[in-house]
DNA sequence: TTGTAGGCGTTATCAT
DNA sequence: ATGATAACGCCTACAA
């Protein structure tokens, strides 16, 4: 180990790191791995004490068998030791690590309020939490899991990225016996727990709003083919019409990327065909705006001309010119189900394959309402 | 272990879990534990060539001394077998767990983003990476580091919470020799890298700006008093008012939570007095939105009557009326920085400890452009 | 109530 | 080039 600048090296370094500056960059050079404290063991309060390291491993989960006497003495050595447990001893031991995987495929306005649930739950369980990021990425999405699989987690809340076709990496899992639950995104061959929005509930609301509203030719930006959420939303949209007896016209069902762009140059080309759309439904926030972007440049009034709502409710929203209209998810609550399930199964033999399907919430603002009663 | 349905339980389990639907749960039962495959082990690839362990252990890990045709032989039986080391045990034996421990406040787009930048180059460099949100709470946080220290992670890489006043928790990682790199949120007590945002430079860079557009009376919606980033920004605002011979005016420095909501109200109150400012410059974005609020209530203009600038450049300034002009971060950049340099320390025996400063970037939109040229 | 001892899966130090 | 063995820190029968 070199000790280069020995001579600046103390305990109590008496440098203070400039708070701020102008300049890029400011050192201070001292030696690593000086005041190295080993961590101490109950094998060190045993000693200490000239007991077993089994009474000591007794006291400190306070077992019922040890004498309050013994147990007084040890707890207070522990704590004069600054005795910590070595989890990963005890993890390695009992084969259980008291983490959860989380993977998720970016950490987005929803996702991450939804990882926030989960948190919360995990925490009070006494779980630790690691979250990893699939980025969308189906070999990133493998990595992960494949790392975590190495032992240091007790399961895994997923939900997956929009690459994923094949479910093995996750299937691995079960074939140790881990607990997995998906949420958000469903796993259709995985026999696991789902914690999902009712999207098709969900693209019916939006739908029949509109509807309600007087809307009667009604275009739907319905994000990639063959997408779970995007079909059960679209789902919810054809319902609506056919309870209205609206006849669905193809041309006004739309598959483009989850993205603001395509959303723009989709709506773009909608609003140049002669009979245009009265109203745009888009799963995705994003989408709305570039589908408000185009009807602006079109020079259409919202929601007079069109009317248009979006999916998820964005704070942001409430913010534009017109406001505009969205589905509002639960995401916080269906994280914390998704945590709850997850530990339900961690704890219970048998285990019930559910599927809880949240409730979606229509929240109205300027841009699809134009009856006001 | 108790198997009450184990009719349904067979290997490959024909049960499709419905994709949605609109009542609330659905669900299939079958047991636990019944597959569980024991996890093959270098004792198991060993028994099954007559070799010992450790001759399986050095062929795993490909040591220079073992020879070709019996490492070829351990490597098939592994490939077989499934064999994937145990992590867990690995990591208690060498006492390093190849996990980076983040904790950061919260998951916002800022933090959102720069945890992606760790993300990238820790996966890079072989690391995975443990995201813990202290949700601005100094408990949560203590609570996150003291788990992370029970010997899971490597080390740290954090933002502190905002009620973080003591440091006590982090520096237990140094007596353990574990390294921490602080980032976007400086930690001042510690002797430790940071990586943070030049903020007294990107105050100066948006109140020069909005002089240079011919504002005279500007106003700073400053934060809380005493936090770190807080007097650094309004630094820079003093900095570019004195540089361009402006009396300061204790009136127009406003120190108020980080939400919107307050900046509403208090830019409520600027707007009242007589010699009202005729720019305001917020140090967060979501500050520039209360602020804009209250000015359009107030029945102002943007840019003409009033100026205003935001920080940090979240998407949706661009989608607003008028437009908000803002300073942005290199996000990214700052989260690689921060993960590149924890990795140098991580393999590297003396350490500089260098505070990285990194430059903003003025973004001009129409809130506060009214000189064009 | 307390102690002894074996073992979790791996690595590393000795021998051979 | 390979094998035996101890050790990492902790838990848990089992014995006393």
């Amino acid at each position: 180990m070199l000790h280069i600048f020995e001579f600046i090296m103390t305990d109590t370094l008496p440098v203070t790191v400039p708070e701020i500056s102008l300049t890029n960059k400011y050192y201070f050079v001292l030696s690593n791995s000086s005041n190295m404290k080993k961590q101490a063991t109950i094998k060190d309060i045993a000693k200490r004490l000239n007991v077993s390291i089994s009474t000591v491993s007794r006291a400190l989960k306070s077992a019922p068998d040890v004498s309050n006497e013994t147990k007084a003495s040890i707890l207070a050595v522990a704590e004069e030791l600054h005795y910590q447990p070595n989890r990963l001893a005890v993890s390695f031991r009992v084969r259980q690590t008291n983490t959860i995987g989380v993977i998720v495929p970016n950490l987005d306005y929803v996702l991450s309020t939804m990882v926030k649930g989960i948190d919360e739950v995990a925490l009070e369980a006494g779980y630790t939490v690691m979250v990893c990021q699939s980025n969308e990425s189906f070999g990133r999405e493998v990595l992960n899991t494949s790392r975590m699989l190495q032992s240091l987690v007790d399961g895994l809340i997923i939900s997956v990225s929009s690459e994923t076709k094949t479910f093995d990496h996750i299937k691995k899992f079960q074939e140790r016996d881990l607990p997995i639950v998906a949420f958000d995104r469903i796993v259709p061959e995985i026999i696991a727990p789902n914690v999902i929005l009712d999207n098709e509930y969900a693209g019916y609301l939006a739908t029949d709003h509109l509807i309600q509203q007087g809307y009667k030719n009604i275009a739907i930006l319905a994000g990639p083919k063959n997408l779970g959420i995007s079909n059960a939303r679209m789902g919810g949209y054809l319902k609506a019409l056919k309870e209205h007896n609206i006849k669905v016209d193809q041309k006004n069902i739309i598959h483009c990327d989850f993205n603001q762009d395509y959303a723009y140059f989709a709506t773009k080309e909608l609003l140049k065909s002669k009979n245009r759309p009265d109203a745009i439904f888009t799963i995705s926030d994003r989408m709305a705006i570039g589908a408000m972007i185009a009807i602006k440049e079109r020079g259409l009034k919202m929601p007079t001309d069109i009317g248009l709502i979006g999916f998820n409710n964005e704070p942001m929203l409430s913010l534009l010119t017109p406001t505009i209209s969205s589905i509002e998810q639960p995401m916080f609550e269906i994280g914390k189900m998704a945590a709850k399930i997850f530990i339900e199964r961690l704890h219970s033999e048998e285990s019930a394959i559910t599927t809880e399907v949240l409730k979606p919430r229509l929240i109205i603002r300027e841009s699809s309402k134009r009856i006001f009663n």
